[in-house]
DNA sequence: CCGTTTCCTTGACGTGGGTCAAGTCCCGTC
DNA sequence: GACGGGACTTGACCCACGTCAAGGAAACGG
């Protein structure tokens, strides 16, 4: 009992800096919570102002348009944290979180907010990291978006992904699924689609199954993400 | 001279927090600094990692992108704070900023970071907010662009802008330069000429002058901002 | 193994808005 | 008041991308 929630803290990056005895303490503000593949864990306007700390799983985080349009705005997998806008100010969700898959998380409520800061300073100091990472990552998304054509901010994405080596060439694994990297990069299904099959007709990718991409010409590669496009 | 210093501090919101004793010993690790209009305050990559606390005058934060293409961010004018990510991280910026006015400020070095959140947790729990309000603010005008048109884009714009009436309607003053509004919304001078052309046939707006708009039929505003475009 | 659903791809088409170029209008400066 | 330069507008052009529509390919559940 103490084990599993103890597991909700010792691997976060913002409790890092806090003592076996103190993550203990801080574990009992947390509750756990699970949701199952496809299960909204929140939605604007919900009445909670909760943390979610990440134990295992995926959720997206995304903006609905009053159009439809879905902007993704990151996905958050083990050890990210959720939320922290509605667990700082009280406020509701803007957002919408939803599970990609089956996932296990711990949430802090608001009201256990000035305790925790008060107690354990370094706690905050991390969160202002974290979020200043957020920040920034959020900016460079916006850069992108506005600065650059569909197919370079393809490239540029797959450039940013982890690389493994697959038939001796170097491959990525996208973690979300094709119209969800549309929605993130602020473009649709097709054109994604289309992107993918220009840097293929380039030479500089070859798809392999849905969620595979080899990676033959890094060159080409990098250089479709740096033109205007 | 206690009384320059003083100013700094006094009126930021991050500071609020403070009584008068601990605003004054704050205020000692402050340096004062002036920009002339159109002085860059700071450029990314340069060696730097300060936070910079406005006292008068107006900054614009922008991004440049590679293609030349302009990002603007934000504008910060009074009590507002710029830098938080050099100042948490110690890293250097990625960001122009430049100063709109002859402007004012006082800036904090990231190696007194550590002593002002020990010595005043307050401020941290200020600065927390101060970030989480800024992501929002980024993330929602991520979604705007990549969700609507332009000409909803600024229609929204216009009816978030304080509002006075002058001769019996009411009226916007543009804070930035036409140009510098179209690189925050990420579009370009032409476009957004012809779309506050676009407006004023509807009816909806009248241009006086280079910075003033009238809002002469509101609804009609407020239903441009919200058609998909 | 099959049916269903969801995801992905491809084609055709229209258009929003970016680009280039040529004025015109402010506004600060001398 | 005249000048100069940046800001703004307007026009013409065109291309990238979104939309609609249809077909195929995985994945999933039973």
């Amino acid at each position: 009992m103490v084990e599993e929630q103890d597991l909700c803290v010792t691997r976060v990056p913002i409790f890092q800096g806090l003592t076996r005895q103190e993550q203990i303490k801080v574990a009992g503000f947390a509750r756990p919570v699970v949701a199952v593949k496809g299960e909204t864990v929140f939605a604007p306007g919900q009445p909670v102002s909760r943390l979610l700390v990440m134990h295992a799983g995926r959720l997206k985080i995304s903006h609905l348009a009053p159009s439809g349009q879905e902007q993704i705005l990151r996905t958050a997998a083990e050890g990210d944290v959720v939320g922290e806008r509605t667990f700082l100010t009280g406020y509701r969700p803007e957002h919408y979180a939803v599970a990609l898959e089956d996932s296990r998380m711990c949430v802090f409520d608001h009201r256990d907010l000035s305790t925790l800061l008060r107690d354990y300073p370094d706690i905050g100091m991390r969160m202002l990291r974290t979020l200043s990472d957020r920040l920034a990552s959020v900016e460079r998304l916006l850069a992108a978006i506005t600065s650059a054509g569909v197919t370079a901010r393809i490239a540029a994405y797959l450039l940013d992904l982890p690389a493994d080596v697959r038939d001796g060439v170097p491959a990525v694994r996208l973690p979300i699924a094709k119209k969800d990297v549309a929605a993130y990069l602020g473009t649709t299904p097709e054109t994604l689609s289309r992107s993918f099959a220009a840097l293929a007709a380039d030479g500089a990718i070859e798809l392999r199954g849905r969620r595979d991409v080899l990676i033959l010409d890094i060159d080409a590669l990098e250089q479709a993400a740096t033109v205007t496009g």
